[in-house]
DNA sequence: GTATCGATTAGC
DNA sequence: CTAATCGATACA
């Protein structure tokens, strides 16, 4: 998509990400449809990880829209995020699951199973499918060899739903989780 | 410097 | 329900 798409606030780039194609050239092809997003509103959301300011782990989050903001959590894992709204403002869209499409058996080895469903199901599991870590950290997605396709999107007649957000304890009164209603690859309840 | 807790996941 | 596992953050 081009850069625009992802020049506006979070919450209408969450939306407008539903249905859409992500593809992933690093190390392999790979790309599936985003099915569940959340957003978060940097200075204006306590639960974003900008809202206390510019920190080394966040940088990319303050650059200009259309990067990738990937950062690792409880030592383990992962978590992929869409830089959006205008540069400084620090806003981004974490991905928390796909429906895979393409490049399977690589996401499968990377994943360590073979479980269609379980594949891009949660934030965990789309970046360790995609096989991104903190090197991924910044790269452009406009052009570069992750992207969301400038294609229109698909949702096969399913309503977006909402609801609070995931794993947070704070900002939670915010219905600024995003899903396609029904749709086997949402990662918690709800659906 | 030390303590605490994650934008999570898999397994019991 | 809990362990895993380490970096960011809060606080002394």
């Amino acid at each position: 998509m081009p850069r625009a798409f992802y020049a506006r606030d979070a919450l209408a780039v969450a939306r407008a990400l539903l249905g859409r194609v992500l593809e992933c050239e690093i190390g392999g092809h790979v790309s599936g449809r985003i099915v569940e997003v959340e957003a978060y509103r940097g200075a204006r959301d306590p639960a974003s990880h900008a809202f206390r300011g510019e920190t080394p782990r966040n940088r990319v989050m303050f650059g200009p829209a259309g990067h990738a903001y990937v950062y690792f959590t409880y030592g383990l894992h992962h978590c992929l995020n869409v830089v959006c709204g205008r540069e400084g403002v620090a806003a981004a869209v974490l991905l928390r699951a796909l429906e895979p499409l393409e490049g399977l058996d690589l996401a499968a080895a990377r994943r360590g199973t073979d479980d269609l469903r379980r594949l891009m199901r949660g934030p965990g599991c789309v970046a360790q499918a995609l096989g991104l870590t903190r090197e991924q950290n910044g790269l452009d997605l406009v052009s570069g060899p992750l992207r969301v396709l400038d294609e229109p999107a698909r949702r096969e007649g399913r309503r977006v739903a909402s609801g609070p957000r995931i794993g947070i304890s704070v900002g939670t009164e915010h219905a600024w989780r995003f899903w396609l209603e029904g749709h086997p690859g949402v990662s918690a309840r709800g659906r």
